[in-house]
DNA sequence: ATATGAAATGTTATAATATAACATTCAGGA
DNA sequence: TCCTGAATGTTATATTATAACATTTCATAT
């Protein structure tokens, strides 16, 4: 499970997180269907962040779809359904890493590589609740997204 | 100055914030053009975030371009500048409530209302540079953008 | 097994957001 | 005044997203 830029045992992490979503599927009597699924093993495929129609004509090269519908509403179902979420900052869209978990993911974006790493973290979910309750706010999602350089490419800009 | 969702003396608010961005563009050697004031003008007017093509129709109507390039250059030169945010969530613009400070601005957008208002936390920030830090990840900009619903739109969904 | 209603899909069209590219004009310093 | 970089005007187009409606598939209750 990825925490941060490092690398990991990327297979297992994409088996494991379809087949968390093909248990949840099944046992909320939600319809994981071929199109939903294959959506997610995309987004799965690689640590980014991929727009709508980067995944559209995945789709459309696999003859499961050329039209925009087609991508937003399995998009959309996974977002839902907490397996993806969607990076507002890029309007692109990233596999959850830990589904079924609290919902105040934080998302670090590299500029550079577009690799998006997500992580919880429970000290930022208290701070932002007391902050929203100072205000008498009531919350109901939060967008937050940290842009910058990953590891990787700070060492490449210095170059 | 907004801190909440309490009211306050908007038009003070206003001249406040037009002044401190002539003072900071005449000391900046920046341009505070005729289209660029309006603009910042028209998001101060209301606490709540505007789309390009709504600053672009107000414009538009007051013979000041018709063109989208015309809002974008100037909403980008507001953002560039912090005079101005973008609501990455809405696709939106707000005004900035803290011209000159620091830089971790946290939204709160009501849901039924659309307002906006901006908070900034110091905590906040060191949550996130720290968890940034644990990753080796540098932090460039950052979204924090809270969805749900505001004080009085709570009351208003109970009736 | 089969009728049925809800869910999902296929498809066309279009809306909403944003930028590229290039010509022209303007502001301010040499 | 001339020069240069900044700003603007304008045309065209790219990118992201949704509305609307017809058709098919699915779960399940009988």
């Amino acid at each position: 499970m990825p925490v941060g830029f490092e690398t990991h045992d990327h297979s297992t992490c994409i088996d494991d997180a379809l087949s968390t979503a093909d248990k949840y599927c099944a046992s909320h009597g939600l319809q994981f269907t071929k199109t939903r699924r294959r959506v997610l093993e995309l987004l799965l495929m690689e640590h980014k962040a991929l727009g709508a129609y980067d995944i559209l004509s995945h789709l459309n090269t696999e003859g499961l779809g050329s039209q925009p519908p087609v991508a937003y509403r399995a998009l959309d179902f996974l977002v839902a359904n907490g397996f993806a979420h969607k990076i507002e900052k890029l309007n692109a869209y990233s596999a959850c890493c830990h589904p079924g978990q609290s919902h105040a993911p934080v998302f670090m974006i590299c500029r550079a590589c577009q690799a998006v790493v997500e992580t919880q973290t429970e000290p930022l979910r208290n701070f932002l609740g007391s902050t929203a309750k100072a205000a008498g706010f009531l919350i109901e999602r939060t967008v937050i997204e940290i842009e910058g350089l990953c590891p990787t490419c700070q060492k490449a800009e210095t170059l």
